[in-house]
DNA sequence: CATCAGGGCCCTG
DNA sequence: CAGGGCCCTGAT
């Protein structure tokens, strides 16, 4: 590993998100699995961007409340900015992160159903985000495929560490991804030596995709879901599974919930109808249930009540959460 | 030591 | 459309 980019200092931009807004259950989430790339205390994250072929370092601080947010965000990098890009990163991160979601319909839908408002209010201004850009995110969604969450840490570990950038900045050393262009060099066997397995075969794949220009971010975001989803399954590599956490995550579909893994079934089916793990509800029955309780909002809804979860695991609240996901 | 499932997906028949 | 195989790891 060579010694770290240092990055300087180029500008702080204020953000005002929408209020309602929960800085820290945003900026955290203590589902998603530790990653190099990134670092939070409450009040505070760092996130490293690979963005327009340029490396930066993210500084997000809390300077505001729940009911008048202000986010003050100083972005690091090698040398000058010039004004053009210095937007189009905000731009990107306003998207990225959610910060002009207005929350009121979804809060308002469910005035009557008390469990869940009750999430709600305890997470008032809480929103979904996704850190990364649509190619970033699908090479998480393939180290999560068919593996513990320790070993996909591992992996995400020795790709960023092989292919990815050292950032330092205010004091933090973080990794940042590596360029499509840069992944599309490297060959299998190289990456299977990384003990990512015949998972190699599908970064390569849609590395090579990116690269070609046969799948375009941007462009997607315009397009219906449908055709996202037709997009997505046809990369090699990615299935039902990754293709519905993109479309809520990165797309912001917030009913996209029509497939649910196994043990995300576990852990559904033991929070809404207290089930036992050895004998949890049919998929099918999980998901008329959130169709018919949550409509348009079931993803929404659901990322509320999981994250909420999580959180509390964190404080030592949820013993038998534990032994679903395997840490 | 062997066996197995895991925060899926592809391919085959 | 069901089911075997896939890289590797830690659990049993």
């Amino acid at each position: 590993m060579k010694r770290p980019l240092h990055l300087e200092e180029q500008y702080i931009h204020g953000i005002r998100p929408k209020a309602p807004f929960n800085f820290d259950a945003t900026m955290h989430k203590p589902d998603h699995f530790p990653s190099p790339d990134n670092e939070w205390e409450p009040g505070v994250r760092w996130q490293t961007m690979l963005w327009k072929d340029r490396l930066l370092g993210l500084k997000f601080m809390n300077v505001g409340s729940v009911d008048d947010p202000s986010v003050r965000l100083s972005v690091w990098a090698q040398d000058e900015l010039d004004k053009q890009y210095s937007t189009s990163v905000i731009d990107e991160i306003v998207y990225r992160y959610n910060f002009n979601l207005d929350l009121a319909s979804f809060t308002a839908s469910f005035q009557d159903d008390p469990e869940l408002q009750a999430v709600i209010a305890k997470w008032r201004g809480m929103r979904p985000v996704n850190y990364s850009s649509l190619y970033e995110y699908l090479m998480i969604a393939i180290v999560l495929q068919n593996a513990t969450a320790r070993r996909s840490v591992s992996m995400m570990m020795s790709l960023l560490g092989t292919y990815g950038t050292s950032l330092s900045f205010d004091g933090k050393s973080l990794l940042a991804f590596w360029k499509p262009r840069r992944m599309n060099r490297a060959n299998e066997e190289e990456l299977r030596a990384l003990r990512i397995g015949y998972r190699a075969k599908s970064v390569k794949r849609v590395t090579e995709a990116f690269v070609e220009g046969a799948i375009d971010e941007d462009s997607l975001r315009t397009q219906s879901k449908e055709e996202q989803t037709k997009t997505l399954l046809n990369l090699y590599g990615i299935g039902p599974a990754s293709v519905w956490y993109v479309l809520f995550d990165v797309f912001h579909h917030w009913d996209a919930l029509d497939y649910i893994s196994p043990w995300e079934q576990k852990i559904y089916s033991k929070l809404f109808f207290g089930t036992e793990p050895g004998n949890p509800l049919p998929v099918e029955k999980l998901v008329e249930f959130f169709d018919a309780r949550f409509g348009k909002y079931k993803m929404l809804a659901v990322h509320y009540v999981w994250e909420d979860v999580f959180w509390r695991r964190a404080t030592g609240d949820v013993p038998w959460l534990d032994d679903l996901i395997r840490l």
